[in-house]
DNA sequence: CTTTCTGCAAACTCTTTGCACTCGT
DNA sequence: ACGAGTGCAAAGAGTTTGCAGAAAG
């Protein structure tokens, strides 16, 4: 039951490595294509689970979208454009400052959260700015 | 093209105006079928979308899993079980204690945000409560 | 060699949609 | 009566899976 070290499996690895925008499974295959041009989106669905169950990749899926990939698995939140749909990274920890003792005192363990902002983003609104991660 | 209040429609808003437990389509289609049961999942959805559109419901989509209903529309975010996939709302404002500013002097305009808590329930920790809804 | 992985295509799940008919207004 | 809404069934979109052959170890 060992994982092998397929070729598929490393250029998924590399793609999502290298990738900045959160790439769907579509758009992964697309890259990976791009030296395995046989490769099917059933395989790369495969790796990608394979990275997501591994702790190498998160599955990012805002609200009823299609999944998006991630390749950083530190502990960061979202920014989601509502009008060019791009996701963008928050450094820095927005986490709930919530008091979750009151929670755990009623009983429910608190494992991790998930935090997305959703508005426009500068190249949408107009306030161009060179794309990529945005630390706060 | 004004709206017109059909049983059905009345129906599906009861049936969200009284759950608590955030039902998905199927959910609310069973329970509305208790009184309508010729009633289908096509016009389910399409009433659930409308009320949605309206500001009447909300679609809360948790990562993959299929969408669920909520009645409430005030801002609240969810805690949702990975055990027993339970979804229950938080009263309290956790948002973002982000200084949003920050953001916004980059270009961003955040319009508003989505905070799921992921853990295990009081009845899947052992710890049983009351069902509910729970106040931070 | 053995076993996992791949490519392909079919299956699956959830959701949306076209159509003829029904029922609010 | 007019036309939005309905039930049904079929179509879509995204994701998963069964299988025979390919390839990693």
């Amino acid at each position: 039951m060992r994982t092998r070290r397929t070729r598929q499996l490393a250029a998924v690895e590399a793609v999502l490595r290298d990738a900045r925008d959160h790439p769907t499974a579509a758009q992964v295959r697309e890259r990976v294509a791009r030296h395995l041009p046989r490769v099917s989106l059933g395989t790369v669905y495969r790796n990608l689970e394979k990275l997501v169950r591994a702790g190498a990749a998160v599955r990012v899926r805002v609200d009823g979208e299609v999944a998006r990939y991630d390749g950083r698995v530190d502990d960061h939140d979202h920014f989601v454009c509502e009008r060019c749909g791009a996701v963008t990274d928050l450094l820095a920890p927005h986490g709930p400052e919530v008091d979750v003792s009151i929670l755990r005192r009623r009983g429910y363990a608190v494992r991790t959260h998930r935090l997305a902002l959703f508005g426009a983003c500068p190249g949408c609104t107009g306030t161009a700015l060179p794309f990529g991660r945005v630390a706060l």
